[in-house]
DNA sequence: AGCACGCCGACT
DNA sequence: GTCGGCGTGCTC
């Protein structure tokens, strides 16, 4: 190019100056990226799926992900240049942005909302604005006079270098300092600077070992210990260093050292003998970083043999892996699925495949994950809603350097940076649990597995003992394949289930309260045979209301339209949807009776009863109240695993993957308010959560008794339950979701319109109803119409659905229109405050 | 989501 | 007369 060359290069190897740019994604509900330019230095440095720094507006800078590096300069603006790059290698897989660009697609939310969701808090750094003394400024030559705040912050400085602006608040004791900021900013005392924290932090532990002079040869070492011969103290350290490092075989183990609260913890060894030793330079002090998940060693563990069925099964969803992507495993409860999943994650591990296991909050539970432990050791990665952040970023690290082959996980384990995933599990496949509700994105994890499989051209299989309607429907569809056990593993017979018609009991006086007196008496019984039992309620707290029998006042939650719950242990009335909660009044604040009686039941009451009742037994409770602390579900089982309690009460949380050997009861307290749950749902989840709670009795050999307390035993779905009918109750339910139009034939599309007051909130979602019907066609478009609970945190509600026939076309165009249409509506200053949240697939 | 710019009430 | 309230709108 340039005159002065002295030979001709040829024109493609002229280094070429190119201009990149990058599209990033920004962790903010943005509709669309953001393109910077690159500085040329960086050309090479920045990689699509890594993380890089940038200024957003005028004042923060922020840490985003790179969609997209290309050549094209914006038409419409100038481009600012990237700040910095974070990552030297990508955070975010190639496959997982393309799953992440789906899941927006799909589910109607930003990109920037996924990622929000997707990455560990720790990855997504955030700038806080700081400030520091003016590099120009001196105390002496200063003639600006200063209030005391201005001096309190002046001396704060010297104290340390920077403060960011919390820090002010507290020293200041205020709340809103910004004038006296602006102040010291005027007179140029102070500067604002924007600062970015990794928040990810490796562990450290301390450590100690014995300096390098004592460990040349064990002369020297004996030397040492005649020296300290009249110092027994650390002597005593000394002597317990060497027992737990053996140098004496082998001097080089001194290297590694000690960790040291070994030694501090123990209440033996005399902390300032230590302090001393090291201070004397006998010992020296040391950080290591270590991961939080140790290595573990694997084994020892036999894998179970497959029982001919299991087997079977086993041949036949490899068989159908051959031709079809995903298969669903329709297995009865103890037909043994999990040993089918180990085999076949093993044949995958073997075949070098990532593999992911899903599984529902409550079913992720240390039985499972100690289970996988031991076949795959540190290969096993965990994924749990209860793990620090930290935690999570060493997770999300070990999938991306490929230390943690398998990956046992909740929900959010879809987000994972996976590369050359070959098969998922979707374990409990019919849990609506897989849903997210709030906030966005509102995804199901069974339906992005699926999708994700696709992306890494793996295998899915789900596994259910009662299969949503839905993928049954796909399996005899033949869009996948569909694999039966119909045969319970080991000795394990199915439970023998009774109703309980509690009104005919109740006019027979049959009746302890909510307790049956056949319900009292199996209790009785197995308890003599130190035998366990469940009681399920699918509700917490006391009771679900309390009212004034005087004037049939009911206390109502004041930001939400539902009445109070009682909870008797902290003798408060509790609103279960917004957390608001107040005392409980001793008499009516309408009529001043005093006759304030409670009104239906929950778990609470049930434990409190049966205490009456059964006063020798052991009763826990489990529910969202008692397990809220870090470790609390693990202890309830830990106990009633190791038979410290006999008697477990609790709502969903205990019907759940629970395997417990010893438990021949289960009582159903109360199965109407189930069946009748106002949803084209409401029988498939009444079936599946009775199979699933009759599945808790009677393992290994035992015939399990369960006993289903109805006020109305003729429900058909009863029938179905106790014949284990699930092709019966299937039938119905496919036959009910053709005639009124529902999945799995149609999509549905729930749209939730929220404003502070009635009214408006009535006109816009009106407003919204015709404005689709406009665009969809009347036939798509149902409501708007208030939900049951028309008001939660002083929102109220209106709801429009929309249904779309599975073959209705160009599904993403008219999710197109759908967003069109709700951007307008809130853009309206008619309709100013309205919000509107969509939900694809809602549970 | 922030944060800036812009138009109306209670205070130095 | 200003400080500061929060309502709309933009951010590459």
């Amino acid at each position: 190019m340039t005159p002065e060359l002295e030979f001709q290069v040829p024109i493609d190897d002229v280094p070429e100056r190119v201009t990149l740019f990058a599209d990033v994604i920004l962790p903010l509900p943005l509709p669309k990226l953001y393109t910077y330019r690159i500085p040329y230095e960086m050309n090479d440095e920045v990689l699509v799926g890594a993380r890089v720094l940038v200024q957003f507006g005028s004042k923060r800078v922020l840490s985003c992900v790179v969609a997209r590096i290309h050549e094209q300069p914006p038409a419409e603006y100038q481009a600012k240049y990237l700040l910095e790059v974070i990552d030297e290698k990508p955070v975010v897989t190639e496959p997982q942005l393309k799953l992440f660009m789906w899941m927006a697609d799909y589910y109607l939310c930003t990109l920037g909302e996924v990622i929000n969701a997707a990455l560990p808090s720790a990855l997504k750094l955030s700038s806080e604005s700081k400030i520091q003394l003016h590099p120009n400024f001196r105390e002496e030559t200063n003639e600006w006079p200063l209030s005391g705040h201005e001096m309190a912050i002046l001396y704060g400085l010297k104290q340390k270098p920077h403060l960011t602006f919390t820090e002010v608040g507290h020293l200041l004791q205020l709340t809103s300092f910004h004038k006296i900021i602006k102040s010291l900013l005027l007179k140029e005392i102070i500067i604002i600077f924007e600062e970015i924290a990794e928040k990810y932090a490796p562990k450290v532990v301390k450590k100690i070992r014995l300096s390098p002079a004592f460990t040349t040869d064990e002369a020297t070492l004996e030397e040492l210990f005649n020296q300290l011969a009249a110092k027994p103290k650390q002597l005593d350290v000394l002597l317990k260093y060497i027992q737990l490092v053996p140098l004496l075989q082998d001097l080089s183990l001194n290297e590694a050292g000690l960790e040291k609260n070994l030694i501090t913890s123990n209440p033996h060894l005399s902390l300032s003998a230590i302090n001393t030793l090291i201070k004397n330079g006998v010992l020296e002090q040391f950080d290591t970083v270590v991961s939080r998940f140790p290595m573990l060693e694997r084994g020892p563990y036999v894998m179970p043999e497959l029982s001919t069925a299991q087997a079977a099964a086993r041949d036949s969803v490899l068989e159908y892996f051959g031709e079809k992507d995903t298969v669903l495993l329709h297995g009865i409860t103890g037909s043994g699925k999990t040993e089918i999943y180990i085999d076949l994650i093993q044949k995958a591990v073997e075949a070098g495949g990532q593999v992911l296991y899903l599984l529902p909050e409550i079913a992720l539970t240390a039985q499972i994950v100690t289970r996988l432990k031991r076949v795959f050791g540190d290969r096993l990665g965990v994924y749990h809603s209860k793990f620090s952040d930290n935690e999570r970023v060493e997770v999300w690290n070990g999938i991306l350097s490929g230390r943690f082959q398998v990956v046992i996980g909740v929900r959010s384990s879809v987000f994972l940076p996976f590369h050359g995933l070959s098969l998922i599990i979707v374990d409990e496949e019919h849990e609506p649990s897989y849903k997210q509700h709030e906030p966005a994105p509102r995804y199901n994890a069974r339906e992005v597995a699926l999708i994700m499989a696709q992306y890494h051209g793996a295998k899915t299989l789900l596994g259910s003992a009662t299969p949503s309607i839905e993928s049954y429907y796909h399996s005899l569809s033949g869009r996948w394949g569909l694999v039966t056990l119909s045969e319970r593993f080991g000795e394990a017979t199915l439970p023998q289930i009774e109703l309980v018609d509690v009104r005919q009991e109740g006019l027979k006086k049959n009746m302890l309260s909510h307790f049956s007196q056949k319900l009292v008496h199996a209790i009785e019984d197995t308890l003599h045979k130190k035998e366990q039992v469940i009681l399920f309620q699918n509700r917490r707290g006391y009771a679900p209301f309390i009212d004034c029998n005087e004037c049939a006042w009911i206390p109502k939650c004041r930001n939400c339209a539902v009445s109070l719950s009682y909870h008797k242990f902290s003798n408060e009335l509790r609103c279960h949807y917004c957390g608001y909660t107040e005392r409980k009044p001793n008499d009516c604040p309408a009529c001043g009776s005093t006759m304030l009686k409670t009104v239906g039941f929950g778990t609470e009451k049930i434990e409190d009863e049966l205490k009456l009742l059964l006063p020798q037994a052991r009763i826990q409770r489990m529910d969202l109240d008692t397990t809220k602390k870090k470790n609390s579900h693990q202890q309830i089982i830990e106990d009633f695993e190791n038979l410290r309690t006999d008697v477990l009460v609790g709502t969903q949380m205990v019907t759940k993957g629970l395997d417990f050997e010893h438990v021949s009861l289960v009582g159903i307290l109360s199965a109407d308010s189930i069946i009748h749950f106002p949803d084209f749902r409401a029988h498939e989840r009444a079936f599946q959560l009775f199979v699933q709670v009759s599945g808790r009795a009677g393992r290994k050999g035992k015939a399990g008794k369960v006993l289903i307390q109805t006020a109305n035993p003729n429900q058909p779905i009863f029938q179905k339950v106790m014949e284990n009918d699930y092709m019966g109750l299937y039938e119905q339910e496919i036959a009910e979701r053709q005639k009124f139009r529902y999945p799995p034939f149609v999509r549905i599309i729930q749209l939730t319109i929220k404003h502070p007051e009635a009214r408006p909130a009535e006109n816009a979602a009106i407003a919204l109803a015709k404005a689709l019907t406009d665009r969809l066609g009347p036939k798509s478009v149902l409501g708007p119409e208030a939900p049951h609970i028309f008001k939660i945190r002083n929102q109220f509600l209106q709801e429009i659905h929309i249904k779309l026939d599975r073959d209705s076309g160009n599904l993403k165009l008219i999710k197109q229109q759908i967003q069109e249409a709700v951007f307008q509506l809130v853009q309206n200053k008619e309709f100013k405050n309205t919000r509107v949240v969509i939900d694809v697939d809602p549970a």
